[in-house]
DNA sequence: CAAAGGTCCTGCTCGC
DNA sequence: TGCGAGCAGGACCTTT
């Protein structure tokens, strides 16, 4: 499910439920996500109130006066905030409890991650080395993605989905950014010009802020933490439509592996 | 059997 | 030859 705007669309879903809230406890169902869960967990949480609900890449980080709890949804994770009562269902590996009230992390992958941090959550070994956020920041432009691209073989759609890169793209809105920027995803990232990284740093813009608005793109698993979907699949020019027409050629769509991951694209309109 | 929204880790290759 | 950076592939897990 989740790339940037689905993780920003769960950040604010959930922090007026959270933040200023006491936990009371938390509650592990699985032996493990990706990794362990913290060693007593519930016991560094209880009795402590969530001062931030913040997000680094596709990384959620719930601040508290005793340390950070860093919370990935990996592939198929998503958040909800229920009632105290309503019962856990299959996959559904932590709570965390305010009272009444409680965040819920269901997983049916289990790539997802639940990891806990004293200090700065920024020193975490996992967000040391993240690159710049798409999204309001002056550092991400054309001119450090033209030279983070220098000698660089892999493709441009393995550049940009590349977290040291640039955070929080992942296949869903490389395939929509690189269609909106008329780039052939498998082109080598050190063979695109400056002029068209212009372009590409804008797309890539553009796509995620839309996909905000939209409340995210719900495949399956996603939802907010209300349980809505988000309406941006319905937006979707190429992720998902290999064999239609292209919006702009009407030229079937073609579909290539490019690392393990299936690109749609235009051949006519991308190059 | 193949694929699905992610990303870390391992081991290899390449160039200085 | 040695070293670091870049790169490809595998791994994790469940459902459709």
């Amino acid at each position: 499910m989740p790339e940037l705007p689905e993780v920003e669309i769960t950040r604010r879903g959930i922090e007026p439920h959270i933040v200023n809230k006491k936990i009371s406890s938390a509650v592990i169902r699985t032996n493990k996500l990706r990794w362990p869960f913290p060693p007593a967990l519930s016991s560094k949480l209880s009795g402590h109130k969530i001062l931030s609900v913040a997000r680094r890449a596709k990384y959620l980080l719930l601040t508290t006066d005793n340390g950070t709890l860093i919370i990935h949804l990996g592939m198929s994770g998503s958040l909800r905030i229920v009632n105290t009562s309503t019962p856990a269902q299959a996959h559904d590996h932590f709570d965390l409890i305010f009272g009444k009230k409680l965040m819920r992390l269901h997983d049916p992958r289990k790539f997802g991650a639940v990891l806990w941090v004293k200090g700065d959550p920024a020193k975490h070994s996992l967000l040391a080395s993240l690159g710049p956020e798409p999204l309001n920041n002056p550092q991400f432009n054309a001119d450090y993605l033209y030279a983070c691209a220098r000698n660089r073989r892999i493709s441009i759609k393995e550049f940009i989905m590349n977290a040291k890169v640039v955070v929080g793209i992942g296949n869903i809105y490389a395939s929509e950014a690189l269609f909106a920027a008329g780039i052939h995803p498998a082109r080598s990232a050190s063979r695109i010009s400056l002029q068209r990284y212009e372009v590409l740093v804008s797309a890539i813009q553009s796509v995620l802020s839309q996909a905000l608005q939209h409340g995210g793109t719900t495949l399956r698993d996603f939802t907010r933490e209300d349980g809505r979907p988000g309406y941006f699949r319905h937006e979707l020019k190429v992720y998902g439509r290999t064999g239609q027409p292209c919006i702009h050629c009407r030229r079937p769509l073609r579909a290539i592996k490019i690392g393990q991951r299936t690109s749609t694209y235009c051949s006519h309109c991308q190059r």
